[in-house]
Parts: structure tokens; sequence; C-alpha cells
DNA sequence: AGAAAACTCCTACAAGTGTATGATATAGTA
DNA sequence: TACTATATCATACACTTGTAGGAGTTTTCT
């Protein structure tokens, strides 16, 4: 797998939050709720993403049709791993840090991923 | 801020891990000790970094020094948030869930990050 | 000084990414 | 069928990123 350009993985994310095949325009709609979009641009795009393997799509009428071919918990699997390879030397305290001190990241973050982390680790004592 | 490309972050870690000057030579060799890098290549990246603002450089007879002009931690707060922001959603529990949930991180991990939260926010009671 | 060695600088280029124009195809309608 | 609206498709192009060759400079050594 490699990383998707930023303008790619916007539409995959609308791809995997409808969770359902879209037409060209249904992703459009959805995407414009961010930002002008391009027609040709996006088509352009949604090649490419095709490409990648990461869509498939079928003609009807005049329409195509989109959907899905790598799952979102795969993609994000991938590529926060990476991240936190590649920027943060694999250290996830380090990480969380940063965001904490930068303001990214408020104490209610911090409260619920303790809760998470309790969830996960609390139970094996 | 921009986003730095994957090969001159590289660099930049390089400089900020040894928190000095360094020559071109000096750098060359610390990258080395991950992958093979060509000069010309180097000074062409390094060139790149002066224009973005992210190094300074001056000359010493037959050879080039450079030091960073920003700070580690300023741009890991830049890069950090807006990729929480990008590919997560803002929800930090949701990245952290993700790399769990992929095995990108330990048990120990979560233990430490549940040191920093209690640190952060266990004194605020 | 002259030759060799070490380093820098200029330039170029292919691949990847973001964006858009104009031509073509399909559907609906009078 | 001819007209019109809508959507797709092919192509193009500038900017970014990764990579490198070769010319020019400065130092070193004899």
């Amino acid at each position: 797998m490699k990383k998707l350009p930023d303008t790619e993985l916007e539409i995959m994310q609308v791809v995997w939050k409808e969770g359902k095949v879209l037409s060209t325009s249904e992703i459009k709609e959805r995407l414009e709720e961010h930002r002008p979009w391009n027609v040709s641009a996006l088509q352009t795009l949604l090649n490419r993403l095709i490409d990648r393997g990461f869509l498939d799509s079928y003609k009807e009428g005049k329409n195509r049709f989109y959907e899905a071919k790598i799952k979102e918990g795969d993609y994000l699997a991938f590529e926060n791993s990476l991240f936190l390879q590649k920027v943060n030397a694999n250290s996830l305290t380090k990480l969380v840090a940063s965001l904490y001190q930068s303001n990214s990241i408020t104490d209610e973050d911090l409260d619920e991923l303790a809760k998470f982390i309790e969830e996960k680790t609390g139970g094996g004592a």
C-alpha cells in the first residue's frame, strides 16, 4: 500500500463515510460541503484511485458509479502507523505530548483517551 | 508553515537531533546511517530547506554549514495537528485505537501514555 | 606553481500531484 | 429526428518532489 495524496484521500473519506456506491455527482456534492470542486479534476482523481486499487467503478447509462475496494480501517492502520514512525520516531507519548502542548487537543480528549486505555489494558491486571 | 516533503523532513530530523551547526558531509554521514545518499541530491534538498526558511547556511572555506531556523517542537506541533485533523477527523481516540488494533503500538506504549495523561490531568481534581 | 583531492554549484529531468479545457457520448423532450 | 441538458473522457499543463551529472572552486600536497 502507498500513502494517498491529499486530494485523493479527501475523496476516499467521502466514499468511506457514505458506505455505499456513489455516482460522480454524488461524490462531488459531498466534497463540496467543504470546498468547490471542478468535475474534470474530480474525474482524474477518481481514475487515479482506480489505478491504485482503492476504487472500483462501473457505468450505468449516463452515469458512472464508484465503490471502495479498500477498507477505511485498513488504510488508516497503514497511514497512522507510517506517520507515527516517520514523524514521531515511533513514540506515541511524544505524539500525544506534542498535540497537548500545542493545544491541538483538550483535557477532555485526554480523558476520553484515558478511558479507552483503561478498557484495553485495565482488565488485564 | 507548510508540510515538508519526506526527504526534506529526513534531513531536518538529522539537524534537529544533532542540535548544532553541521557541514554538508556531516549531514550526509548521519543520513547514511539509514540509507545511501547522493551528495548533489542532498545539496538540492538543503537549498530547498533554506528557501522554505527551515535552514540557514554560511560558507567557510571549502565547506558549507547549516543550522536549523525552525524548532523541532514547532514543526512537530504543526504536522501532528494537521495530521490528526486531516486523517483522523480530529479524534485522538480514533487515532490511538487504530494504532492499537493494527498492533503498531503495544500495551507498554499505552501504559506509558496513561502515565503521561495522569500527570497532565490527574492533578487537577 | 602545478596536480590531485574534496567539496560546492548549476542545471536538468522524470515521476507524481493538482487543476482544467474542449470534445464526445447519453438521455430526455418537443 | 433535432435540440438541449447533463455527464464522461481524453488530453494537457504547471508545480512539486526526488534524483543526479558535470562544471567550477577551494584546499592540500609535492
